[in-house]
DNA sequence: TTAAATCATGGTAACGTTCCCATGATTTAA
DNA sequence: TTAAATCATGGGAACGTTACCATGATTTAA
């Protein structure tokens, strides 16, 4: 099937006139008399004349379009991220091309490398938990295509970021439970040598001192990427439970554990927050509606995919190279409800 | 910021050849000697030459790329057809572009029009609730525009659909509900006019007739498009609550109404199931967690956007216009939680 | 009045690729 | 031996657009 478009020479011959002047007329010159102008307009709407992005792009070499690698658009936290970076770029004219790793370091190669194929114009990179060498990022970025990293940063890649102010995000979950009387409080996290992962701890770490309580090895559990099954969590929180000095409450830096977490205590019959509070890291738009309701540290995902496109297409769009880079905190929102209600005297 | 490519002719330059035996040689034509192939794969190789698609597509007047018509992607069912599409397209080598209309008629027209004016080879569609009236997807249709329906389809456009067989699913999820004691089945449900929810009301009243259970015209609770809040369900809840002769079930014939009724519930402290029991279409990926956790029809959203994306592709690349349509219709899936358990006898 | 400046337009190359049509070299058949 | 067939390659147009460089026509300045 083929769908026949109308072409600038279509008007051109119509009108006995060159297709310079089309073209010109189309994006108002200076040099084209004001009445041929309007002749062409009027002409090219009637016949529904559009463009093709294609001519333009190659004659301009840009695309007009930008890539996401993301880990899954299945998640409420990436897909509001989505949200945000569709909304500017296309305000922005750019087309926005999604790609997903699932959080294989594999996949992200291949994303990568489809993108740049692809040739869009930049990137917007949340890296997968799993990927360790960044050099299919860094590769593309030295070869000179712009690419700005949002929410799992790569350190090592000296390019505009926006993150979350994860420091503070769990630190307000953790003064939080430790107001509302839970001294024993655990760490459920992912991967501790990803930033995000370690910025969560060391807010974590922050709030106990804050507090006078001890920091406690044991009461850290962490998974692996890769990991993050329900299996894996049930293993783990069978023998926190069974532990002699067992926490009151847990604190989890992973939207996805905390997901997890919920489907553990309903399915072991662990009453929260009586037996076992919580709050944690979760942008899924039902925590409301869990038994109890989940307290939540909310990420601005809308706003950091904002702040991340505004950050690429301003690279895009420069005439000379970038050199100085910023690096955006955005807040997070403490989202206080029942899975954190004040200890109960025992 | 720019990105420097190897092009075609620098390779030819670097190793003496024409552009035309360069093209040849990269994709294995028959007239280049075996020797002149491996030479220029080689070299191609060693510089990391990528084809620049861009070019391609002008040159083919193809762009290997396929759009898709979605509501949201915040939403499990869409994001799982997406899954379904791309798993299809990239596999068959196709870019997939994703618009949100957000159920905003308005917002359709511009997606349709952007879609096209990006020159996709294809659109996939599933249009939103509100939409009445298809001329913005049938004009690029009649103009010769690959497009396949699929969920929410047109009936006006004859070409290849793929959809939810939503009389048996709602059916099975009714009959399920009378199999466990409930004669007063309410069932509420979208805009009553979309295919979709025709189908189900479908379903529900084969059930009830099936179990001799009359209709009844005030067990019907429909919302019109754009009146799917919180805030609508909760006052008509309300005023269902207070029936003299209220239903002890409901059948709930969209996701989004499925949320807002475990909302309602909770926020209005009615016991599910002794108060009142439910089933429901829904996708949700957490729906075993609510209390009670839900009894749904889940459809086949990945499958759904494989079929989908599979007719398109066949339907781009016929050489002859394609005269001959299907419609796929795919199996929902019951899955029976605490939310519809037996009633108990009073 | 005349040279210079400005205006409005046309011609054409280029972006990177593919594909049709040469063209010269080698092989095959009679 | 010679014509025909096959092989391997090159040349160049085309896809739709933009941008540079003409080029004549009109206007302005001296």
């Amino acid at each position: 099937m083929k769908f026949e478009a109308v072409t600038i020479k279509d008007i051109a011959k119509a009108l006995g006139l060159s297709t310079s002047t089309v073209s010109r007329a189309m994006r108002d010159h200076y040099a084209i008399k004001p009445d041929t102008r309007q002749l062409v307009l009027d002409y090219a709407k009637k016949i529904k004349y559009q463009p093709n992005p294609i001519a333009v792009s190659l004659r301009e070499k840009r695309s007009r379009s930008i890539g996401i690698i993301i880990s899954e658009i299945a998640n409420n936290f990436f897909s509001q991220n989505i949200n945000g970076i569709e909304s500017i770029a296309n305000k922005e004219g750019y087309t926005v091309i999604i790609s997903q790793s699932g959080e294989s370091y594999e996949r992200e190669v291949l994303n990568a490398q489809f993108l740049s194929s692809r040739s869009v114009d930049g990137i917007l990179v949340c890296v997968a938990t799993e990927t360790k060498d960044f050099s299919h990022i860094t590769s593309l970025y030295q070869r000179g295509l712009p690419i700005v990293c949002f929410d799992r940063v790569i350190d090592e890649l000296d390019t505009h970021k926006v993150v979350v102010d994860n420091i503070k995000g769990a630190y307000d979950g953790v003064i939080h439970l430790a107001g509302n009387g839970y001294k024993k409080i655990a760490f459920i996290c992912s991967s501790e040598s990803i930033p995000v992962t370690r910025d969560r701890l060391q807010g974590y770490k922050n709030a106990l001192a804050d507090r006078s309580i001890p920091f406690q090895e044991d009461y850290l559990m962490h998974f692996p990427p890769g990991d993050l099954t329900y299996k894996d969590l049930e293993q783990k929180m069978n023998k926190m439970m069974k532990m002699k000095n067992r926490p009151e409450a847990v604190f989890i830096a992973s939207d996805k554990l905390t997901t997890n977490f919920v489907r553990y205590c309903k399915l072991n019959d662990i009453h929260v927050p009586d037996q076992l509070a919580m709050a944690g890291f979760s942008n899924l738009d039902v925590s409301d509606l869990f038994n109890p309701s989940l307290t939540v540290i909310k990420s601005p995902a809308f706003e950091l995919g904002e702040a991340a496109a505004q950050l690429l297409i301003k690279m895009i769009e420069s005439k000379r190279p970038v050199t100085k880079f910023e690096t955006r905190v955005l807040d997070t929102q403490l989202v206080i409800r029942e899975s954190s209600a004040k200890r109960k005297k025992k």
